[in-house]
DNA sequence: CTTGGGGGTTCCAGTTAGGGGAAGGTCAAG
DNA sequence: CTTGACCTTCCCCTAACTGGAACCCCCAAG
């Protein structure tokens, strides 16, 4: 199977499968043309990573996964840590966004939004708290 | 005032406030012993520009933000509409967040995380759905 | 035979928003 | 005079790709 065809097949750019490759994420063989060669355990691996990719997980993390993953023999321990840590950092940025969300809900709802030049949201960002 | 003391002063670290100096989002003053001299306003930008950034605020945003904050005769909706598009933009990142998170949860629920090496959550990445 | 188009290949540069650290100039105190 | 804190520029590094240039390969049509 050819990089074209596993794109269509996994989703996957056909730029970031060679860059998968660069970085020893995946291993096809080569035509004697030079081409990749996937075979189908390649892209089983490659459906994998857009998956993990997909639901945040780092490249770090989605090497871990792959070798837990290509061990028969590991614990689900391991790949329920990795899970979990995962987990607590999302949880962190949504606290973030919604913190940032709410302050940017309250400095927008004080602005007119109109032609005049006053403007609440600037006040707020330059460090003045105006009447709160 | 040099580097370090505005640094203290806005939160934001050295190498930052050079940063910005070298984007052009800074304009300190030389003394002519080569160190940046900063002035009132210019404290009041970085602050500014902290801020922003602590809300999230692109630097293309607070380049835009910045101009309309020296621009005494801004109209307040050109403000309105930039906060809108980046309250869009949290909205959007909260949502895919969270959409993870509930994928993972129910997948870290599944998996019994202990010794053996059966687990769900490997399952589910590799694309095997299982009885869902 | 040649041309065209649609694969594929490598390599280089750029993206965000700075961070780390080296090599060296400056300043104030003891 | 020296020490240590502060400042300067410079260059490389990060994550995870993406875009583009220049070039090779293969097949079918005119």
């Amino acid at each position: 199977m050819n990089i074209g065809e596993v794109a269509k097949r996994t989703g996957l750019p056909a730029k970031t499968i060679r860059y998968y490759e660069d970085i020893g994420l995946a291993t096809p063989i080569r035509d004697s043309n030079g081409y990749r060669v996937f075979r189908e355990a390649d892209l089983h691996k490659l459906t994998f990573l857009g998956r993990a990719r997909g639901l945040g997980f780092t490249i770090v993390d989605c090497r871990a996964l792959l070798a837990l993953y290509e061990d028969d023999s590991r614990a689900s321990s391991e790949v329920k840590d990795i899970t979990q840590k995962h987990l607590a950092e999302i949880e962190a940025k949504i606290s973030d966004l919604q913190a940032m969300h709410a302050t940017l809900t309250h400095l927008s709802k004080e602005c007119a939004g109109d032609m005049r030049p006053d403007c609440p949201i600037l006040q707020g960002l330059s460090g003045d708290q105006g009447s709160e």
